[in-house]
RNA sequence: GGUCUGGUAGCUCAGCUGGAUAGAGCAACAGCCUUCUAAGCUGUGGGUCUCGGGUUCGAAUCCCGACCGGAUCACCA
């Protein structure tokens, strides 16, 4: 099935040909959307054949149209036309536009592409297990899942990965700080989640270290050598160290508050409404990564310093040198990369590798890339890193230190709260609705406007959250376009038995606009896929929604006595409430029946 | 300093593969509920698209330069 732009630049392209006997590409039809103040649904630019034909614009323009409007009737699709100087507006016939719709309402799986047989790996999250998430973690989340469900939509087989960081410096200094300073606390004894648990002994460490090294300091030592020899950090890296020898205690208290931890994320990712086809974790690839890098070394391909520490020379590609082994054999970032990169390799056919991680590891990725392609990974060349913007506060990025940091947990439940709060005020809208409802409801609106603002941004661009600005429910926001759609349900279940099977009519201008809006939709969902941003279904999404709203502000639909008219009002409404909740869904967005 | 990236209304953001008079929302002001859900609709005010050159029929959009901001260039992750 071509699509009308495609059918229009045909008929465009022939018409060029006899009459200036231009020979033109249908590429190179420019079709745009009409402008509001111009009457039409579709502009042919016609610019580039003015040359060709040797006349005005305007004149072109009218010898265009004309040959579109005196088409043969099978393929006429052109009503009437109007020129504007050099851009020739097109009114399509409202009998294309009842078939188009009758077309997407009949569809299974609308705007969605069929099954292309690819995998696509989508890595997102990748939390450390030393602190809860928070609203960085919130937009990696949100983006992740999201691109995941726009690539299934776009007919890939995707298979959605964490990297849990699980071991490593930062989860040492939680375990010591608990077992100094702990008493034994478990979630279970304070009533606390298990990851915020864990995060506020981090904060502990950091607050006792940095008595060390005050003290330390006031009794004359250099800053330097204070930060590297406070007994703390010590015992810190001497866990570390025991915890790669396997030492059973450090093991068994490592298992222990990780358990902790992960039950918190779950908690956090379930109300968050991700989640994930396949977990690895870290202390379960970095061995992996090492072998790599020894096999590397072996080959060549790496070398090793005086000091023992192996390296990779990327100054061939550009770039400097980078660090693989630290001189005492352990692993860095990069090594466990590596090593997972493989395990996953191993674990799936995997023909696209996409890491969801924030722009400042740019180069990280770039050198990534470049190692595994060295090491003989066919799929490292064109990893693609989706490279995200920072969320920033109104003072700048958050530090978790400084605890400028927004809590995940805390951020939704109060996005909950305040959408509760909000229907409070809304009187006689939903009579006897239950307290479990309302609460339901309010679960959906409240994490609809969290994840439409997040997404609605473009991805690759940092963004701004002001705490002290609660997020809006009104405007360009996930609430209005639910409340869109909650309107339209409402209609659908009034007119429930008064839906029949007769005729359609198209009776004004709002209702084209509508229909040439949904006809949009598979594009757009092409589009986002191909861009990786969310931005573009959100954009989409909130467009259709304010033409609806101003169609169903001007036009009464149950109320409607022409039966065709009123046919046609219900089944545009039931499309479009179809579409939202589809486009919405790809952004991981529930959509409340009632509101 | 090198590399990357951004600068559009008071604020948050669209538009950026060149097209008509640059769009939304928030905030401000003025209207619209005995009628399908007013979390809605309609209107008013608000802009040297950072600045300067260039490319062309046409530039917020492409190119060059400047200014300002952010990221990165770790034996951190």
């Amino acid at each position: 099935m071509f699509t009308l732009e495609q059918q229009l630049a045909e008929q465009v392209k022939q018409a060029v040909k006899s009459l200036y006997g231009l020979e033109t590409e249908t590429d190179n039809v420019q079709i745009q959307k009409t402008k509001q103040q111009f009457e039409g649904n579709l502009t042919v630019v016609v610019f580039p054949f003015v040359k060709a034909a040797r006349k005005a614009p305007q004149m072109v323009a009218e010898e265009i149209g004309n040959a579109l409007v005196s088409a043969d009737n099978d393929k006429r699709i052109v009503d009437r036309f109007n020129a504007v100087q050099g851009f020739l507006n097109l009114v399509i016939s409202p009998s294309y536009w009842m078939q188009c719709l009758q077309d997407i309402t009949s569809s299974d799986n609308y705007g969605m592409q069929p099954a292309n047989g690819h995998l696509m790996m989508v890595e997102y999250s990748s939390p450390n297990t030393n602190k809860p998430l928070h609203l960085g973690h919130v937009r990696n989340n949100l983006l992740g899942y999201s691109i995941a469900k726009i690539q299934e939509a776009n007919g890939w087989h995707v298979v959605k990965t964490n990297i849990v960081n699980d071991r490593g410096i930062h989860i040492c200094k939680s375990m010591l700080a608990w077992q100094l300073f702990g008493n034994g606390e478990t979630p279970e004894s304070t009533g606390k989640k298990g990851d915020h648990l864990i995060g506020d002994y981090y904060v502990r460490f950091d607050i006792e270290y940095k008595k060390q090294i005050k003290e330390l300091m006031a009794g004359g030592m250099d800053e330097d050598t204070a930060k590297k020899g406070a007994p703390l950090i010590k015992q810190a890296q001497a866990m570390l160290l025991k915890w790669e020898q396997g030492d059973p205690e450090v093991r068994a208290l490592w298992e222990k508050m990780n358990s902790w931890v992960y039950a918190g994320f779950d908690e956090t990712y379930r109300m968050m409404g991700v989640s994930f086809d396949k977990i690895y974790y870290e202390s379960q690839t970095y061995l992996e990564g090492k072998k790599e890098v020894e096999r590397g070394l072996n080959e060549g391909l790496f070398y090793r310093r005086e000091d023992g520490s192996v390296w990779a020379d990327l100054t061939g590609n550009g770039l400097d040198e980078k660090l693989l082994l630290r001189q005492d054999g352990t692993s860095v970032y990069m090594t466990q990369d590596i090593g997972t990169a493989k395990l996953r390799f191993q674990d799936y056919p995997i023909d696209k590798m996409v890491y969801v991680v924030g722009n400042e590891q740019e180069y990280h990725f770039k050198v990534l890339s470049i190692l595994l392609d060295r090491l003989g990974f066919r799929f490292g060349k064109d990893l693609v890193h989706f490279s995200y913007g920072m969320v920033e506060l109104p003072n700048g990025k958050m530090k978790s230190r400084e605890g400028t940091v927004v809590d995940a947990d805390d951020l939704m439940a109060q996005m909950i709260a305040d959408a509760r709060e909000v229907s409070k005020d809304k009187v006689n809208k939903i009579a006897g609705i239950s307290d479990e409802e309302a609460q339901e409801i309010a679960r959906k609106v409240g994490l609809g406007a969290l994840k439409y603002f997040i997404l609605k941004v473009d991805p690759r661009k940092n963004m701004l959250f002001n705490p002290e600005e609660s997020i809006d429910f009104n405007g360009n926001t996930g609430p209005f376009i639910q409340y869109t759609y909650a309107r339209i349900q409402s209609v659908l279940r009034k007119a429930e038995d008064s839906i029949t099977t007769g005729n359609l009519q198209i009776s004004n201008d709002k209702e084209v606009e509508l229909i040439q809006h949904l006809a949009e939709y598979p594009h757009v969902v092409r589009q986002a896929g191909q861009e990786f941003s969310p931005a573009v279904i959100a954009n989409y999404c909130y467009q259709l929604a304010c033409d609806f709203n101003s169609f169903y502000h001007d036009y009464s639909i149950l109320g409607e006595t022409d039966d065709s008219i009123k046919q046609l009002r219900l089944l545009l409404s039931h499309t479009v409430g179809k579409v939202l909740a589809s486009g919405m869904s790809l952004l991981g967005i529930e959509m409340p029946e009632r509101m």
